[in-house]
RNA sequence: GCCGCCAUGGUGAAAUUGGUAUACACGCAAGACUUAAAAUCUUGUGCUCUCAACAAGCGUGGGGGUUCGAUCCCCUCUGGCGGCACCA
């Protein structure tokens, strides 16, 4: 077989019917909604991870298709991002036209590789009539008060020169660059997906993700559960200037009250902003210019500086010193602890360095000791008593804490969607009406980013200037654009209805495709996009724009693998260790390398490329085709035998498919192939349907050459059936075990356990001892158990 | 440090509910075809002892437990991967 002549073939055929693979809005048939991750077109091409995971998703769709299920299996581009940006810059061409070279070469790629999508869906984040919808969403975050402008200080990415998203920041360095990121105060959109963290964490039961998903997801929200105490600051020495007359600090353990001697204060506490001693400003100044990665890195060594001020523990008033110190973080809690150094580790390195006395308030049993109201009491016992005694006192209350933080959705770059926001001198912030939508990014002359921090959309002073769309007057619009997760957040639900102008989807059409029942995609989206995406999910779902009985979005979430390259490393450039999809397609072709990535291993897996693999899959492939060609005509009858290994293959490959088990399901094909002498038409007919869904051009082709052509194209053809009769095994071949060791086989005919004895291998082990115990399972095995 | 996951031949890996460990493939070895090689086909291939076969013993990271029986369940240790991390 030419492959190349058969893709060519089979391609133009499938071309010219794009039915085959439609999702259908109105059918009777079971929907099943299947979902990859959308790519980044970048130029370099589809690359061959995303290969791998889009064969998985392919394989799963055309297996529930020819299952009789309505599939939707939809494509698009995520096309807004920095790289396109920084291309357009080197080329000194418009990111408009390059993300558009881009997303053709992918599409082209995807069709060659035979993923069977529903292209009548294709979405394009960048393109207008799509991010219309994605400043709308940011509409109603502004309209609901979840996001707001601010003044804080940001990541910024000195090389990307963009503020970067907590999330995007990892180990102190640029996710994408690698570059050390810098403090900067920017003034940014920031939205509070706070506000949503508990609904964050509560939504998960109601999805079927892996365990790891689940808790990445967990951690990354990070909820303590605890209390928030008032500690009444000192009149002694307060100077007048500072404001606050209460201390509150949060802690997961108010039990240990008792045994606090100090508290501590960050840098940025806003009572450090009234005191004027030398020593305080010097040490808040030497800790404002540490980067966040100089004050993690330097936690062996505690610093801090004692204030001046004294704070009175509410149960039994004993009078506190107050310290400063960069080992409390102003974006947890309250920004400022009871510190207990008995029972915590930094607490007492830092009573530790500056002679601050330690108590210990629990005992060896964890009963609490020298705590008055809470003696002998057990932690859980204390933590009640304690926070029910001070909201009586009015001096705390139990509260809950998270480390995640709210989302700055600001971006200085051009290739983003414009945030639609108006800022008019006499109402501030205004959007900008939805009968304006979208604001239409602009075509500018220079793309480069800018070092003041600044969108370059800023300089198109043409564009920036407009009127107030609440009162009429000149003001100015938002110059900075949304990060590359916007787009991404939503757009499953675009594809349930791609062209709706009127809204962002139609209700009816979201309650018959979602939820997703499985979204395929990588384990580094797991707190990320997968994340966002819940969150905005939950915001539609308040406002009533998604299907009330569908609280989340994604049902599973399945992860797939990585592919390293022959030297066992991650694929990259610079190790010159790349697999390009193509040139291997070339080589062997496309249903070979679909096949091998499915074979290598568990989907879920690290595998490293290895072509001499790669040939065993060719070679099972080779030898279908012969024998299809040799055993089509033949006017064999067929056996008992072959019954039993075609359904055992119908079963066995359709199981597997549906657990993601492609390495099985092809392990399952080739095991039947190889037990097979001869075949007839029937069945040769069946093994072709079972391949369809790992090598579609193979299959279409042996489809043909059995003159099924007026039957249509083979992946229109149903799954075929097994017959649960035919999968009994006429001889069953059971082993049986002395103590649990297999001594011999048996083929049981009436009395399994006479005939088991009767065995002369069996005979002799048991010859002269005594059988303490006889286990029969039938059909499994038989075991005697002797002294 | 906390949370989650994993450990099986020379290699990638299988094994449904606790029931024949190593399916399938690679590699390797021998043979067939060939002047020869490639390709293809056939056979063998966990380890130890043995010329070989039979038989036996050992064997799923280490140790222990439950069970007639453990890759699978429980305890513990070691090694590796991933997430979070001065988060009070």
């Amino acid at each position: 077989m030419d492959f190349k002549e058969v893709e060519k073939k089979w391609l133009k055929f499938w071309e010219e019917h794009p039915e085959l693979y439609t999702a259908q809005n109105v059918s009777s048939r079971q929907k099943k909604y299947v979902l990859n991750e959308f790519p980044y077109p970048s130029g370099s091409g589809l690359h061959i991870g995303h290969t791998f995971s889009f064969t998985g998703g392919d394989v799963y769709a055309r297996y529930w298709r020819m299952r009789g299920y309505n599939v939707m299996f939809p494509m698009g581009w995520d096309a807004f991002g920095l790289p396109t940006e920084n291309y357009a810059i080197k080329m000194k061409r418009k990111p408009q036209e390059v993300a558009k070279e881009n997303n053709d070469v992918f599409r082209n790629q995807m069709k060659r590789l035979a993923f069977s999508y529903d292209w009548s869906r294709e979405v394009n984040t960048a393109d207008p009539n799509y991010y219309k919808w994605t400043q709308w969403i940011f509409i109603k975050l502004f309209e609901k008060g979840l996001t707001e402008k601010k003044e804080m200080p940001i990541n910024w990415c000195p090389s990307c020169k963009i503020g970067l998203a907590n999330e995007e920041v990892v180990d102190g360095k640029c996710e994408r660059c690698g570059t050390e990121v810098e403090r900067r105060t920017i003034s940014q959109w920031v939205v509070k997906i706070t506000k949503y963290a508990d609904r964050l964490i509560d939504g998960l039961k109601q999805t079927d993700f892996i365990e790891k998903v689940k808790m990445a997801q967990i951690n990354w929200i990070g909820k303590s559960e605890g209390a928030r105490v008032k500690f009444q600051i000192s009149s002694r020495d307060v100077p007048r200037n500072v404001s606050t007359d209460f201390l509150e600090v949060f802690t997961t353990r108010p039990d240990t009250i008792y045994g606090v001697t100090f508290m501590v204060i960050s840098p940025e506490h806003k009572i450090v902003e009234g005191l004027d001693s030398k020593e305080v400003k010097d040490y808040v100044k030497q800790a404002r210019s540490k980067s966040d990665l100089e004050r993690t890195e330097l936690n062996k060594d505690k610093t801090g500086v004692f204030s001046g001020l004294y704070a009175i523990n509410p149960v039994n008033n004993k009078e506190i010193p107050i310290w400063i110190s960069d080992f409390v973080l102003a974006s947890y809690g309250t920004g400022a602890i009871m510190a207990v150094p008995g029972h915590d580790e930094r607490d007492f390195a830092f009573a530790k360095k500056f002679s601050l006395p330690i108590i210990e308030v629990i005992d060896k049993d964890g009963r609490m000791k020298d705590s008055e109201m809470i003696n002998g009491m057990t932690k859980k016992e204390s933590i009640k008593k304690i926070i029910d005694w001070l909201k009586e006192k009015g001096m705390g209350e139990g509260a809950n804490s998270y480390h995640l933080r709210d989302w700055i959705f600001s971006r200085q770059h051009y290739w983003g969607e414009p945030i639609p926001m108006v800022k008019c001198p006499e109402h501030g912030w205004v959007p900008v009406a939805e009968d304006q939508l979208p604001v239409v990014l602009p075509e500018v002359e220079a793309y480069e980013p800018t070092d003041d921090g600044k969108s370059p959309l800023s300089k198109m002073t043409e564009w920036v200037k407009t009127t107030c769309p609440r009162c009429g007057k000149p003001a100015e619009r938002e110059t900075d654009t949304m990060p590359n997760w916007a787009g991404s957040d939503w757009y499953f639900l675009r594809y349930c209805d791609p062209y709706n102008d009127i809204v962002i989807a139609n209700q009816e059409l979201l309650k018959k495709w979602l939820p997703v029942d499985v979204y395929i995609g990588g384990d580094e989206h797991n707190t990320l996009h997968l994340l966002y995406s819940r969150f905005i999910y939950q915001f539609l779902w308040d406002l009533g724009m998604v299907p009330k009985e569908i609280p989340e979005p994604y049902f599973t979430r399945m992860s797939h693998g990585v592919i390293l390259g022959t030297d066992n490393a991650r694929m990259s450039k610079s190790k010159g260790n790349v697999i390009v999809p193509e040139i291997v397609a070339d080589k062997y072709g496309v249903d070979v390398i679909r096949m091998y990535l499915m074979f290598m291993g568990p989907f879920e897996g690290t595998m490293a490329w290895n072509e001499k693999t790669l040939m065993g899959v060719k070679r099972f492939l080779d030898r279908l085709e012969k024998f299809v060609d040799e055993q089509i005509n033949s006017q064999f009858a067929s056996k008992q035998d072959n019954g039993l290994i075609i359904n055992k293959m119908i079963k066995g490959v359709g199981e597997d498919v549906e657990n993601f088990g492609f390495n099985t399901a092809i392990a399952k094909m080739m095991e039947g192939l190889n037990s097979l002498k001869e075949a007839n038409k029937e069945e040769v007919e069946t093994i072709i349907k079972l391949i369809a869904p790992l090598a579609p051009y193979t299959a279409e082709e042996l489809w043909a050459s059995c003159a099924k052509a007026s039957e249509g194209s083979v992946h229109a053809q149903s799954w075929p059936k097994y017959d649960e009769a035919m999968l009994i095994e006429t001889e069953i071949n059971i082993p049986v075990a002395i103590n649990g060791k297999v001594r011999g086989q048996l083929v049981v005919k009436e009395d399994a356990i006479k005939e088991a004895k009767e065995l002369p291998k069996i005979k002799l082990w048991i010859e002269g001892k005594e059988i303490v115990k006889e286990i029969y399972i039938p059909g499994k095995m038989i075991n005697f158990v002797i002294r």
